[in-house]
Formats: C-alpha cells, sequence, structure tokens
DNA sequence: CTGTTAGCGCCTTCAA
DNA sequence: TTGAAGGCGCTAACAG
C-alpha cells in the first residue's frame, strides 16, 4: 500500500496543528467552523484515513469485541453471528470473527489472537475450551458465552444455555403424546454436551411416561447429514415396529429423512420425523420439519448488547431465551390405531 | 482489562532492554542463549502478549486481510469464507471479515473500516460496489474479486466469477434435452448481476433450440425461499401446460418444492425442477435436486493465496472455477409422451 | 479556541 | 551480541 496520509499532513495542508485536527476527527473539543471547513477540505483532498493502530495505541481502546465461532460456515451459529452484528451497530464497536474448528488447540490460538488484538469483550459460540479457561478470560474481560451451562457470575460474564434436555423431553414427549410408542432417536456425538442432553432429554421422556428405555433404538451420528441417513437405515433394519425417529438435530434429520425417500416411506404416514434446532431450511422441507428452534439471533445479539453495557458500566436487563417447539407437518397421529 | 504487560516490563524483569526482548520475539537477531532463557521466563512469568497495534504501528504490517462479504449468514458465501480461512491458515495474515449486508452504503463504510486498520489486502464477495471503486481499491492494494465479471488486469487486481449465464443456458438446454417445452423461470432480482444473466441463459437456451421465449413464463423472486413458494403459485396458475421450471437459486427452488407439495403435486413426475449454486441440502432435498455447483471454498481459497503472493511478489498458477452440473433426481424426462 | 509537548508499546538503526 | 535513541501516527493534558 503506497504509503498512506497522516493526520500531519492533513494538518499541514490546512495550515493548523495536528490537535485541531485531531479535534475536529474525534469532536472533542470546538473548533473555528472556517478551519474546521478547511480541515475537511484538506481531508478530502489527500485521502486521508485515520490509523486505528496509532489511534487505539494512544487511547488503549481497541473498539474491536472478539468472536469465536466453531465454524465460519455453519448454518447454525450464524444466525448467532447476525445477532452479534446487530447488536454492535452503531456502537462504534466492531467484531473480530475466528473459528475455532471444533479444536481446542484452534481455540486457544484464537483467543491468544484476539487478546493480541486487544479485543474489549469477547464473545464465545458453543466450542470445546474448558470452564477453567472460559472463568480466566472472564477474569480479564467481559465475556459472553452461547450455548454452554456455566457460571460466570463471580466475574460477572454471561452466559446463555438452551435447556437441550428439557427440549428434548417435551419433543418426545409431545410425539408420545401423539401415539407413538417405539421411538427411535440418531444422537450427536457423545463427546458433544449438546448430544449428551438431548439424548438425556429423550430417556427423561420416556420413562416419565412408562416406556421403557431401548438402547437399540438409539443410533450415534455425528451432527452431519450423512450420518443421519445411515443412522435411519439402521433403526429400520433393526425395528420394524417404530414410528417415529427424534433425531438429535436438523442436519442429520434431512439425512434420515432422504433414507426414508429411498425406500419408498413417507413421513408422516410411515414414519414421524422430529429434528433440533429448527435451521431455515426446515420450515421446507417435505414435509416441513418438526423441531425445536432457539432464538440464536436474538441471544447473540443480546449478548453483544450485554458485553457494550459491561464496557461502558451500564446495567442491562437479563434475557432468558425461549425455546420453541416449532409443530409441522413431519409427524402423525397414531391415535386410534 | 487490566492494563497488560508490556515489553519493557519483560526486559526489566530478566534484566535486559527492551531490544533485546525485541529481538528475541522476532528472531530478528542471535541473543545470548542464557539470556533468551531469562526472558521467556519473564514473559511466562508475567503473562506478556505483544500489543499488535503497537507492533503494526512500528513496522507498518497489520498482518490482516480484509474480507468484505454481502451477509455473514449467507449459506452461499459462507463456502468461500471457509475457503479464505484455509487459505490464510498459517501464513501469519488473518482476516478481519464485515458484511455490507447488499447495501451499497454499508459496503463502503466496511471498506472505510478496513481501510482503517490497513488491512493489507482485500477479498470482496459478490455485492453491489460499483466497478469504478473495485478499481480504486485495486490501485491501492492486492484486492481479489469473487462473483463479478470485472477486469482488474492494470493493477493485477485478480476475480473468479462464474459463468451464470452459460451454466444456465447448459441447465435449461438439459431440460429441454429431457424432453420440455413448456419450461417456466422464477428469476432473482432484476437489479442483481447474477439474476439477470442467469435469466439471460434461460434465454439463449429456449432460442437456440427453436422455442419462443415467453415472458409470461418468467416471474420475478428475491433470491428467498417464500418468493420461489409464492412464484411456483403464480406460475401454475398461468400455465397448466408447464412441465418444467428453472429456479433462479436453490433458496426459492426449496420454496417451490413446498407449493408443489401443498398442491399435492410430485416432483418429479408431475413437475420437473432445477435450481442454481448448489446449497449443502440440496442434496437432501426430496427428491435430490438438479442444480449448478461452483466451488465457492475453492475460490476463496486460490484468492487468499493470490493476495498472499501479491503480498510477497511470487507468482501462482491461475485458478479456472468449473462449475458443474449435479443432475439429481428432480428431472424426469418426457420423452414419449 | 488552539498550539506545544509528551507519551502509547514496539521495532530498528546506530554505535559500542 | 547488546543497549541507547528515535520514530511509527495519534491523543491528551497543559499552557496560552
Amino acid at each position: 500500500m503506497n504509503r498512506a496520509v497522516t493526520l500531519s499532513e492533513v494538518a499541514r495542508e490546512a495550515g493548523v496543528s495536528p490537535s485541531t485536527v485531531s479535534r475536529i476527527l474525534n469532536g472533542t473539543a470546538r473548533v473555528n467552523d472556517t478551519k474546521a471547513r478547511q480541515v475537511r477540505l484538506a481531508i478530502e483532498k489527500l485521502g486521508y484515513t485515520p490509523n486505528t493502530f496509532a489511534r487505539s495505541l494512544a487511547t488503549g481502546a481497541s473498539g474491536s469485541i472478539g468472536v469465536l465461532t466453531p465454524d465460519i460456515a455453519s448454518p447454525f451459529y450464524n444466525d448467532a453471528l447476525s445477532g452479534i452484528e446487530r447488536g454492535l451497530m452503531g456502537s462504534g464497536y466492531s467484531p473480530i470473527i475466528i473459528s475455532g474448528h471444533w479444536r481446542t488447540d484452534e481455540e486457544e490460538h484464537a483467543v491468544a489472537l484476539l487478546l493480541n488484538r486487544r479485543v474489549e469483550g469477547m464473545i464465545i459460540l458453543g466450542g470445546q475450551m474448558p470452564d477453567h479457561d472460559l472463568h480466566a478470560l472472564a477474569a480479564r474481560l467481559p465475556i459472553g458465552v452461547l450455548g454452554r451451562t456455566i457460571d460466570l457470575g463471580a466475574h460477572g460474564g454471561a452466559s446463555l444455555a438452551m435447556d437441550n434436555r428439557q427440549s428434548a423431553r417435551d419433543l418426545v414427549n409431545y410425539l408420545i403424546g401423539r401415539g407413538h410408542r417405539v421411538i427411535g432417536h440418531i444422537s450427536g456425538p457423545s463427546d458433544h454436551a449438546d448430544a449428551r442432553e438431548r439424548l438425556d432429554g429423550y430417556r427423561d421422556a420416556l420413562e416419565e411416561r412408562g416406556l421403557r428405555f431401548d438402547p437399540t433404538l438409539v443410533v450415534q451420528g455425528d451432527f452431519q447429514e450423512p450420518s443421519g441417513l445411515i443412522g435411519m437405515q439402521r433403526l429400520l433394519q433393526s425395528h420394524s415396529n417404530m414410528t417415529a425417529v427424534f433425531v438429535a438435530n436438523d442436519q442429520m434429520a434431512y439425512g434420515a429423512r432422504l433414507a426414508l425417500y429411498r425406500l419408498g416411506l413417507r413421513v408422516p404416514d410411515d414414519m414421524s420425523l422430529v429434528g433440533f434446532d429448527d435451521l431455515p431450511g426446515s420450515s421446507y422441507t417435505m414435509p416441513p420439519l418438526t423441531s425445536v428452534r432457539q432464538p440464536m439471533g436474538e441471544m447473540g445479539q443480546w449478548l453483544a448488547r450485554y458485553i457494550l453495557s459491561r464496557l461502558r458500566s451500564e446495567t442491562i436487563e437479563p434475557f432468558e431465551p425461549r425455546q420453541e417447539l416449532m409443530l409441522r407437518e413431519s409427524v402423525a397421529s397414531r391415535r386410534g390405531r
């Protein structure tokens, strides 16, 4: 980049001192109108843009908020990213987004990078980072965590977690209420907290309604479409009397749906299907998929606002994310059969 | 954030001069082993992390590449973002991602922000920015553009554009080849270059095969699902003899698919359907959707590499993105009817 | 209201 | 091999 124009060059061009230019730029003090005009002219003419680094160095404020997401291309977390953008808009702060690819080492690396960039706050979406690291972070700067149950109260960090277990329970209860008795489950990876909680919720519901938990009705996937397809095939082979399947996320449910289609089985007539996460596409599957919606966008937005409030030493009203059962057409009633 | 540890504090702790610490940090010169050890100890003990701003200010290099995406939550562009991440990995450069929300003013604002942050290169994904601005940018720093046909040759910027028109033509030709004669089109917004080109390709194919272009067979959508649904409804009302529809992107195709489902029309038996973009979900629709795949990830990765090569004054082999017709089950043959 | 003077934290000559 | 000194571009007192 051809050497950039500096503030003092602008000052010289306008025939004023650097401080005056600075004051006009930041509105720090009243300045003579004519001088102000000259300065603006000079800025225009020279094409000056302030150097963020120099400014941050002088003020000690970076004006940026770090965001750690597990995957920059995840349809699930991206909603939260949009929310964060919205929450930060017009605040003068901008997000710096890095992805950790679900790997602890990359996440640590990313956090170090963000710290080097002197972010003033940090938002962590999901991920694998140990609670211990999160606490250490919270001690240094305002942080917000999405998708994990962790108590940051001591330092005042905020965390927004969805109640996976309860929602899974509600979902399965709904299936039972519709008359289903043999309900399969395609779970997520067992080292994934969300996956474990959803499985627990499935168990809870069964036991609550006096249905036996049958481990052979559970097959494990990896939250990706293909594993849903395979999982469904396996369930169908072993359980011909199964009438409904609770899939631990929508992506796998798409795969499961395809497996049924390949076998000529209709949804919901031959098999009822429910997912989890309510991805944008799930209102447009065939048929539209019953799922659990988490307000990722709003959660992200609130977390951004929370960080801002901390930075400005203001208070912010707490936020209770409400999960919502999106009842669509992928479930049939078995009553009367 | 409680005042961060500085380099000179480390120096004092280790009993050496700041320059020595700097040299150890950057490997700029040989340093006595014992001193080096002491310094590392001090760094560890104090928890020192270098201040990126100060460093950038001194060196004039920011180590970051700006990325402008139309929408941080777009399933289409996010693939490219992942690719960029991959391309930059291990290079010492990191991306700064900002979204322009398809609005020229926001895009300009974003570019200004990136320039303030002294990014050393820039990658522009799609968007609305006038060619003129792009040229101006290219004159200042290495830039890469994805998804627009623009000649940056003069300054050496790179652009990777898909041939929308040709692919649309291929797709419609494929439909014609399968025996379809009355083919509808749900187009994108007319102020969107991609949308216009895809419409042109549709026309090309028809005319090439001696079929009349009928404007009433074209309805305009906005690239979102609901508009695909409405578009399909309108087409069905006016053209009962239509046997196939080319939808200008997959998202709208999902909507169109739902419209058909609601009316009890089967795909492909009653209506053939093709989309464009090949979103990840399109292999899992019911039935899997025929579409055009663009290697967004690879394109992003190559652009990142391109920027790096420019920054290092190296050369890089050119990249010819290949679009691919993904033939799936959403098209039926009408031969013999 | 405005110019002068010090740094912010780091890197990079220049001598030693 | 190492330290001292100066400067990167900007802001923030401090005097006028």
